[in-house]
DNA sequence: CTGAAAGCGCTTACAG
DNA sequence: CTGAAAGCGCTTACAG
């Protein structure tokens, strides 16, 4: 004989004995209503709304083996916040019905890598969008499916894994379009693969150009980097243009060049990455490239629903999840090189 | 017979048999390998190594009624993603050893809280947060544990309901010592209760101090209704101070005070609300309160926390949920009044 | 159209 | 220290 403890919800059991049916048919009634005699259906019905029922959704997860749940797993870096991914992530994953868990992930490749897999093995979810760096090559079998997205990623293939290098040739023909020949960059860590891509892709076009590059400051994201970077150059270096590693950089380069009496744009063109919010306010505004985080989110859930249903990867729903966006901080060179 | 299916992880009955011993002994191994004689761990050891078993924690939150997952519930809108105080909040979650599913919940408030009851009886999560306006009074018979963050909130007793109250008064103060003694503000809509509360302790605050208020203009927190305020006062109006319903608010207000002449700071002094990125980057940059969303997420999740164990409420992690930040939109009025 | 039975994979008294 | 049994609240063949 069940009894009710206080404070714990119906079960399907109670509204079936209230009902006077068995549980089976008040399952059936959560399934389908109409699979029920009118007779039946009304005397469940009120036996759901007088015990005001809501189903147990972790046992109908435990029988159905669904849990109508994804979950992002993310780096456990709480400045680098990816906040218009996971909007855009929640809101394709809600529409088709999926609830999103975040995880956020911190320690080795190694470690994030086994606790993937643990939350794989859950039961849980039933996919993973990763914006993290993990590597579970060879540890898929018996799983979900895994979609990494690929612009945080280090060493997955994933969503415009390469794509940083359409972006800074693109960049450089832009600059080398002004009348550019001159160029520097001030790169990221080599620890990050978008910093390697952006520093060999900007290598490669300079050369394949015909261009010049009168060096390359391996920095580390920051301003001082960029201040360090562009201050570090002898003043007859010839320079006109920079291909800064983010916005932050490019503002330490802005602020560099000023203090040896170089004014952006007029003197030298400063190019950055990522669009942050402040990019259009400063003085200059900045040239930067603005990455579709949205893009990202949503077609990296599009991608993972359709590895749970089976179908065939959809094509991204936008064909430029990087975009060039041009301001003050850059224009022709000087007339006459300094 | 358990035959083990292909693409299904191992269950904890397989670990047993191949360990020779019952799946009792397996999962007191789970809870507590010092339970077990050396012999017997070895075994057990081996044989969930063997099989690279995981336990099925849907299965075993079904049997405890623990999920070890919070949810937080936010208003289905994109364009106001909460995702620093997500941040926060997740951080807090993790490391308490829970997990955070993200819910978003649109329609009227009458169906947004019903999506709140539904998720209350799931038993998939055993509290949650809400940064979206909820009414679930009366209802909270055999529930779990329900926190509403203050600002976004429209009808709930929260974090910092009522906060909003004393920076205005702050704000005022401020100017005022600066030497303003006419006062303008450009309200949000009275849907929130944020910008009722603005704007009924500006017209309090005036009145008390004896100073003068030309006009309050209810807008709808756009830079359009900031603008259409300010042009839409007589040039002899004589005032020298606006506070704004927020920054957006704000850059409007000095766009529209600039078309008719008005420099900021110089003639007018301009406060804004919420110290979004862009407002340290504008010129002038702008005097505003900055919200630290971190403390409310934070502070959320450990009341919720607080709940759940039945502790009573936790001291907030700071005293000041939001802070006045001064910049180059204020100064003093002009010598002379217009 | 409906019910009795089995079972999803765990945990937890209860014996021994 | 270990095992047999019960049960968490559902869904789903299988009969009728």
């Amino acid at each position: 004989m069940t009894t009710s403890s206080p404070n714990r919800p119906a079960t399907i059991h109670q509204v079936a004995r209230l009902a006077g049916v068995s549980h089976t048919t008040v399952s059936r009634y959560l399934q389908d209503k109409e699979s029920l005699k009118p007779t039946t259906r009304v005397k469940v019905d009120f036996a759901v709304k007088a015990l005001d029922y809501r189903p147990n959704l972790v046992a109908r997860s435990m029988r159905t083996r669904r849990t109508n749940r994804l979950a992002i797993v993310m780096p456990a870096s709480p400045e680098a916040f990816p906040g218009r991914l996971l909007a855009a992530a929640t809101e394709t994953a809600h529409q088709a019905g999926y609830q999103v868990e975040m995880v956020s992930v911190e320690g080795s490749v190694r470690s994030r890598s086994a606790r993937i897999i643990d939350l794989a093995r859950s039961g849980q979810v039933e996919g993973i969008l990763s914006i993290s760096s993990i590597d579970v090559r060879g540890r898929a079998s018996a799983e979900i499916p895994i979609v990494a997205t690929g612009t945080y990623d280090d060493n997955l293939r994933g969503l415009g894994e390469l794509a940083d290098a359409t972006e800074i040739r693109e960049i450089i023909e832009h600059l080398a379009g002004l009348g550019h020949r001159d160029f520097f960059h001030v790169a990221g860590p080599s620890t990050f693969a978008s910093a390697r891509n952006r520093k060999s892709v900007y290598l490669e076009t300079i050369e394949r150009m015909g261009l010049r590059s009168v060096g390359v400051h391996d920095g580390n994201w920051t301003a001082k980097s960029g201040y360090d970077g562009i201050t570090s150059l002898p003043d007859d270096c010839g320079v006109t243009a920079v291909v800064a590693g983010n916005d932050v950089v490019a503002t330490g380069v802005i602020r560099g060049a000023r203090s040896r009496g170089w004014e952006v744009p007029r003197d030298l063109s400063v190019f950055g990455w990522d669009d942050l919010e402040f990019a259009r306010f400063t003085t200059p505004s900045l040239s930067t490239v603005a990455v579709n985080r949205e893009a990202q989110g949503r077609d990296g859930i599009l991608r993972l629903l359709a590895e749970i249903r089976g179908e065939p990867a959809p094509e991204p729903t936008t064909k430029t999840i990087n975009r060039l966006i041009y301001r003050e901080s850059t224009a022709p060179p000087p007339p006459k090189s300094r």
